[in-house]
Parts: C-alpha cells; sequence; structure tokens
RNA sequence: GGGGGUGUGGUGUAGCGGCCUAACAUAUUGCCCUGUCAAGGCAAAGACCGCGGGUUCGAAUCCCGUCAUCCCCGCCA
C-alpha cells in the first residue's frame, strides 16, 4: 500500500508516528520557506507541512505542486502548535511533517475548482464528470448511496429475500413507456426492448416460488426528462408471496425508517407513515404526491360559497364544481401594493393550468379594518366568519379562492402550495415527510382513446370489496394500489397483484384488450398463472429519488454517477453517436435521413 | 410537441446601444515571504462576449434564426 492511513483518520493520539499518507493537493500555501498543503482523499484532508531549512527535498517538490496533483507523503504525525489548529477540519489538531514526497502523478489545471463549492455550469460539469465525481460533495453522494443500498440488502436478506437478477434485453410490453429498442443480428427485422422495469419477471419468480424477492434493478425509458426522471434509472424492485397490502406497508415502512436513521442525519416528520387516501391527498393537496413538509390546505367552502353574492361561485356550485380556500398564514400583513402584486402573479400562475381566475380576501390584522381583496363584499360577515373558522385563517391571513372544475382545483391547489411553500421557505431538505397514498382508482377514463385504462398497470388488484362493481361502475372501483410519497415526490409504488386468470380476463376486456391479443404480448404470464400462483404483490422505489431526498439534492443527476443530460446525451464520452455502415448492416438497419436536415456523418 | 431561463478570459460573475481598446474575483505564470488554513504582497499573461444573419453611423447589449444546457407543461402503466 502506498498509503498507512487515510486523510480523514489521523487524531491526536497518532501523535509520534511514522505514517505515509496519499491522495490530492486539495490546497497548498507557500509561504517561501514553509508550505502547506492539505492533502484530500476520500475520507478527509490532513494538512501536511514541509519545511525548508529540514527537508529540502521535499520543500522541492511541495513548492512545484499544484492543485490536484497526487503525491504520496510520509513523515510523523505531530499536535499543532499552541493556538495553529482549526477546529473545522476532523484532523485539525494534527499535522504531518512531511519528511519524504513522491510526485505520484502531476495534473493539468482542472477546468472547474475542485477544493470549491461553487456552482459550475451543468455543461462542464457533465463534460468532466469524473472531476465533477472527485469534489467532496458529489463523494459524499455517491457514498450515500452506496450505504443506502447496502442498508437494503443486508436488512431484506435478513427478512428472508433473495437478490435475483432478471433481463435487460426484453421485448415490447403494451401500454407503458416508450422504450428503447435493440435490433436482432440474428433474427432480421426484429427487436428486443430495454426492460422498462422487471414487473413481469418478478411476478413470475413468484411463480417459480422464491416467494420474497428484490433486485436493484435498472430500468429504461425513452420518455422526456426531468430532474427526477433519466432515460436509465434505478429501482429497487421488490415482490412477496402469500401477503395483503397491510404486509408490504409495514415492511417497507420499518425499512424505510430505519434506513434513514441509520445512514442519514435526516429527520423524519412521521412515524409512523402518513396514510392518506387517494380522494383525500387530491381534495387536501391537488397532488397524489403532496409535499406535506408544510400546511397550505386546500378547505371545501363550496356550501358557504354557493350561498355567497358571487354569481361565479353560485353558478359554480351548482353545477358540483367546488370551491375551495387554501389559508397564507400572515399573507396579508404586506402593503396594499405589493398585496396586489403578489396576488396578480399567483392569478398569472394558475392560469398557466387552466384556471380562469383566483379570487381573496386578505384579512386585516386589526378588527376594525376592511377585508380587502375583490371577493370580500360578495360575502356576508357571517359568511366571512364561517370560511375563517372552517380554514382556521387568523386575523393577518391571506385566503385564496379556486373554483372551477375538480381536475383544474387540483392542478391550481398544487402549484400554488409548491409556489407559496418555495416563497415562504417551508421546504426544509433536512425533513423527509414520509407518507402513504392508497385507494387508488383502478382504473381511469381516458378521453381521447375513449375507454377505461389501468392507473397503475394492469396487473393491479382491484379491492375485493369493490369487485362486484367492476362492470357496472368500474370508474368506483379502487385498486389495491400504495405509493409512497415524500416531500412531493413519488419515492415508491407498487401493488396486490391479481393472480385468478378468471380476474385478469375481466380486467383485460373492461379495458378494452382483445384477449387474441393479451396473449401474443404477455401470454407467458397468463400461461404461467395457470400453474398455480401464489398471491403476491410487490413495489419498486425510485432509487435515484430516494437517494436525492436522503441527500437533500434538487434532483437526482446529483445522486447518478454517470447521468444524462435532458436530450439524453451523456457529455463525456459524446453519446449517442452514428454506428457505423458496417455495424448497421449487420443488424438489417438503414437509415432514412429527415427530409429537412440530414444528419452529419 | 409547447412555454420559460441561461450562454462574456480556465472558472464564477459584472456590463444590457457609443464611456468596451470588455470590468471584478479567483485560478494560471513569475518574484517575495517560516505557522498558514478561501494565506498574504508585487507583477504578468489570458475573452473578437455560443454560432449565423439582420437592424443601426455604431451591437456583448436590440431583432430573427440556430445550437447547447437547465426548469416546467404534455408524456412518463
Amino acid at each position: 500500500m502506498l498509503k498507512t492511513h487515510t486523510c480523514g483518520e489521523l487524531r491526536p493520539e497518532h501523535h509520534g508516528a511514522a505514517v505515509k499518507l496519499a491522495g490530492w493537493v486539495h490546497r497548498r500555501r507557500d509561504q517561501g520557506g514553509l508550505i502547506f498543503i492539505d492533502l484530500r482523499d476520500r475520507w478527509g484532508i490532513t494538512q501536511v507541512v514541509i519545511n525548508q531549512e529540514t527537508h529540502p527535498d521535499a520543500h522541492k517538490i511541495a513548492s512545484d505542486a499544484r492543485n490536484e496533483y497526487v503525491l504520496q507523503v510520509s513523515g510523523n504525525v505531530r499536535n499543532r502548535p499552541e493556538g495553529t489548529a482549526n477546529p473545522e477540519l476532523e484532523t485539525g489538531d494534527i499535522e504531518v511533517v512531511g519528511q519524504e514526497i513522491v510526485l505520484l502523478n502531476p495534473s493539468l489545471t482542472p477546468p472547474f475548482y475542485i477544493n470549491k463549492e461553487d456552482r459550475i455550469e451543468e455543461v462542464r460539469r457533465m463534460e468532466y464528470r469524473y472531476l465533477d465525481l472527485r469534489r467532496p460533495r458529489m463523494q459524499s453522494n455517491i457514498v450515500l448511496r452506496h450505504r443506502i443500498v447496502k442498508f437494503v440488502r443486508d436488512y431484506l436478506d435478513a427478512k428472508g429475500f433473495v437478490e435475483i437478477e432478471t433481463p435487460i434485453l426484453f421485448k415490447t410490453t403494451p401500454e407503458g413507456a416508450r422504450e428503447f429498442l435493440v435490433p436482432s443480428r440474428y433474427h432480421v427485422g426484429k427487436f428486443y426492448a430495454l426492460a422498462q422495469s422487471p414487473q413481469q419477471f418478478k411476478q413470475l419468480l413468484m411463480v417459480s416460488g422464491y416467494e420474497r424477492y428484490f433486485q436493484f434493478a435498472r430500468c429504461f425509458r425513452d420518455e422526456d426528462l426531468r430532474g427526477e426522471r433519466q432515460p436509465e434509472f434505478t429501482q429497487l424492485d421488490l415482490e412477496m408471496s402469500f401477503i395483503e397490502r397491510e404486509d408490504m406497508l409495514q415492511l417497507i415502512e420499518g425499512l424505510v425508517i430505519a434506513m434513514v436513521e441509520s445512514v442519514t442525519d435526516r429527520k423524519l416528520l412521521f412515524k409512523p407513515f402518513k396514510r392518506l387516501t387517494f380522494t383525500e391527498a387530491m381534495e387536501t393537496y391537488g397532488s397524489d404526491k403532496p409535499d406535506l413538509r408544510y400546511g397550505l390546505e386546500a378547505h371545501d367552502i363550496s356550501e358557504i360559497a354557493g350561498k355567497s353574492a358571487f354569481a361565479a361561485f353560485q353558478s359554480n356550485v351548482a353545477e358540483g364544481k367546488p370551491v375551495k380556500v387554501i389559508c397564507v398564514p400572515g399573507g396579508a400583513k404586506v402593503s396594499g401594493t405589493l398585496l396586489r402584486k403578489q396576488t396578480g402573479d399567483l392569478e398569472t400562475l394558475v392560469r398557466s393550468v387552466g384556471a380562469k381566475g383566483l379570487g381573496w380576501m386578505a384579512l386585516p390584522e386589526n378588527e376594525a379594518e376592511e377585508v380587502k381583496g375583490p371577493i370580500g363584499k360578495y360575502f356576508t360577515v357571517d359568511q366571512k366568519l364561517a370560511v375563517m373558522e372552517q380554514v382556521g385563517a387568523k386575523p393577518g391571513d391571506l385566503l385564496l379562492f379556486l373554483s372551477d372544475k375538480r381536475a383544474v382545483v387540483y392542478a391550481a391547489v398544487d402549484i400554488l402550495r409548491r409556489t407559496l411553500a418555495e416563497q415562504m421557505n417551508l421546504t426544509d431538505p433536512t425533513i423527509l415527510a414520509f407518507a402513504w397514498v392508497i385507494d387508488f382508482p383502478l382504473v381511469e377514463w381516458n378521453e381521447e382513446q375513449n375507454r377505461w385504462q389501468p392507473s397503475h398497470h394492469l396487473f393491479t388488484a382491484p379491492m375485493w370489496e369493490d369487485l362486484p362493481r367492476l362492470e357496472s361502475d368500474p370508474g368506483s372501483v379502487r385498486g389495491q394500489q400504495y405509493d409512497l410519497v415524500c416531500n412531493g415526490y413519488e419515492a415508491a409504488g407498487g401493488s396486490i397483484r391479481i393472480h385468478k386468470t378468471e380476474l385478469q380476463e375481466r380486467i383485460l376486456k373492461l379495458i378494452g384488450q382483445n384477449l387474441e391479443h393479451a396473449r401474443k404480448l404477455f401470454g407467458h404470464l397468463l400461461e404461467a398463472f395457470q400453474y398455480g400462483v401464489p398471491p403476491h404483490g410487490g413495489i419498486a422505489w425510485g432509487l435515484d429519488r430516494i437517494v436525492m431526498l436522503c441527500a437533500g439534492e434538487p434532483n437526482i443527476r446529483e445522486v447518478i454517477p454517470f447521468p444524462k443530460t435532458q436530450t439524453g446525451a451523456d457529455l463525456m464520452v459524446s453519446a449517442p453517436s452514428f454506428a457505423t455502415p458496417q455495424q448497421l448492416e449487420e443488424v438489417h438497419i438503414a437509415i432514412v435521413p429527415d427530409e429537412d436536415e440530414p444528419p452529419e456523418s
């Protein structure tokens, strides 16, 4: 080994020890006859001091060294002289007296700072990802990811789970995301699809009797990207036999709590996790993945508003459209001008999601003053008091009124909550607000295609007590689906599966899948299910999102070593790239250039 | 497919019609310096302002297009 210790472990008790350290020059402070080098490795930073008089050879190398040079330092540990300790550094009480220094490798001047937490242009970071990953922040993210994966593996192993790999080269699946196609060399004109998820395989493993399976599965979806979505991402995929919904919720909840508490310093807001039905989530937060770190709930005041003198509310309520209010605590404690600007901005915001307007009332701090805002005059004093009581508003609060089609109100509530929370600084990244959302509708109506479609996937079991309504009133049937949400993100989702062929065929019929067609696409699954399927269910975590939340990062690229840009490019290796004519010929592919702009070769 | 933001020495920013022959910090190079820790001091070098076109007497600055990237909507069972 070129090192006897890491750069993060030496302490006063090592005083006098002869050590060898190796790492990168984090920073160098050259005082002429005395040079200080902060030597960095994955574990930390240790100060090396080199004296020209006592060690001229070492001093020469230290003098020529620059940031990111790779050095090996031999010397003795000593307590720093009185008054020169650095409390910022874990190793700040000691230093290593550099006696011999070996230049293991020099470095070009890096394109950006490794030793500073400056915000760097994303493009530059991606081009030099290997340097970006050298930054302490990224290293701690990647190590955290490792710890999470390790914890999950150990935890599930202890619970009797078996880690099993499934193919990545799969076949096109019905429904679902757009897939990446891989041409087959042997089978002319045929393609594999990269697996969107191991869904079918994990259910087949239940048929195979493994009972408890998990895997960290790479999944591929050729859809447009977001900060929380990459074309390839990792799921913690898990499936279990002989369970009911509650068993899965308990298992995952226990795992997540233990994991967060043992590998992160994040605080769990709910323990046990909060549970919301899909309807509650939508009605109160306008979202099926609400951020529960803050309130700003929507309250349904349709009953009061319907009796107000405001014509729009009257007619909306008569048509069954809700009137909802969000109370912004202290929101009225600003000047009239500012209030009008703020509410104007919020109105623009809700218009962007289809709302026709935003009503508001600013409740005066002083009882004697009038309520400000455009709709106050349509409410009687008693009606105002009733609204205040229902939403729990206090003097000085701002009330925001929304009324529209349900879907529009939901979208508006969601965007208002997110925006207000951001403005009011209510999104503390050190808090994790995990909650279960359950009782999703099994199917939803697709306007365009004029048919029912599964809201999760077509193997999701209906709630058994809702089964009688499957054909007569499909929209009212709840699925045995569960989503784990956290801080406004969907962190995991899964369901209890259908294990009876008859039921599966009823579902297929409901969503308008021709049985013959369905058999072609996943006949293997239907057939397998005739050989003794245990009742089973599973869940899949968005591992990248969970790590992101645990690391307090704003997007998943920060916890993925080599991520892609929004257009799916890898700027470091320049992927994707053109294939050679020979490669294309082998897989029987001809490129048809775009009419307007033929690609460069 | 649509909407929005950004693009200026290596890096991070300023400049937003003429004071720009482009400023500041830091990094880089050289010299000085034995207790620094974002070390300090002195000096030097470094950008035709993403790319293409236009408007103008004059464009980093305004307009159009284009490319890259980020955020959002659609999309993502």
